[in-house]
DNA sequence: CCGAGTTAGTTGAACTCTCAGTTGTTGAGA
DNA sequence: TCTCAACAACTGAGAGTTCAACTAACTCGG
């Protein structure tokens, strides 16, 4: 309890700072999505894992996971994104258990038509504003989070999945 | 719209790790503060501004503001709180609209219940996974994004204020 | 003092996400 | 073959956020 690892002053500002900075880019970029396609941006990178795959179709848990979002979640949004005409739904053939979420034509011409905008939301809001040297310092940095946050199992991820609550006793 | 300024290969490597990277931080945080003391991450932040305010307490506006949240959001956030007695509500004396919102003895004790296991997700999602020269350059990079992206008026930020769409019509 | 316009804050509906539980399927072992 | 744990996906309830009203109070010109 009393043997917490506090943040130093430095360490305090930079959390508070990446804190600021991230929430002010992505609900600009979640505002620009919504307001110009309708979307959140959870839904266009749906569209965009699907877009990217064979045949514009994937499995309804292989775009779980490509998309870092639950089954649960998957679900509902291709629910919604299948009423809209974007997204039509397939059994699977070898796997009855399965469905596959393959991308319309509708889809794409939508996904075509939210993208100019979308990219120049994320440019302007991140790019533009960075110089090379930086852009460069980011790219490391994330590359080593993702390295070390997805290997360490240290938050399970819920919905279905077991939870095994590795590495949280250790500090508690 | 032809003349997009799409995202090149290095680009949009950047940007897919940076999400990414962001996406596996911020669920780890939520899930973990979730867990450890039911509250929203945005909640906890609620109540370390308040405790960080003279007397505990703060006008809503400032609350959203300095919380970067829209007013509705504090509205709801703190008619949550006060449910469970851990923010209490009082009238603003000098402007009657106004109402201010209090820490209580056991919101802060709850605070101070939850701090060691939030700042210890941080530091292990974060700090130790980076070098101190990585550390400096994501402080580096955040405070450029915040004073690019909060003075930049891109993003009309929702909810009361003027819908001000500047800066979006000259790309489009 | 009156009325228009602005500001502070609240509210309810719609939407998304999470969690827990359910259905249907698969596959390994008795 | 039958059984049962594991798996894929769906569903509904609960919670948080956003958006668009809405109320109440302040400001300022007339």
């Amino acid at each position: 309890m009393s043997d917490t690892r506090w943040l130093d002053d430095h360490e305090q500002k930079t959390w508070r700072s990446f804190l600021t900075a991230t929430r002010l880019f992505f609900d600009g970029i979640e505002r620009q999505l919504q307001q110009d396609s309708g979307l959140p941006h959870a839904y266009y990178e749906i569209l965009v894992r699907l877009s990217e795959a064979p045949g514009r179709t994937l499995r309804m848990s292989d775009l779980a996971s490509t998309s870092l979002s639950s089954r649960s979640r998957i679900s509902h949004a291709v629910a919604r994104l299948e009423e809209n005409g974007w997204v039509r739904r397939r059994p699977c053939e070898h796997d009855k258990r399965g469905a596959l979420a393959e991308l319309t034509d509708a889809g794409m011409a939508g996904l075509r038509e939210a993208a100019p905008r979308h990219v120049e939301s994320v440019r302007r809001g991140l790019f533009d504003a960075l110089s090379p040297e930086q852009v460069a310092a980011l790219r490391d940095i994330s590359d080593t989070l993702v390295g070390h946050l997805s290997n360490e199992p240290v938050w399970p991820v819920a919905d279905d999945q077991a939870r095994t609550r590795t590495g949280r006793e250790a500090a508690g």
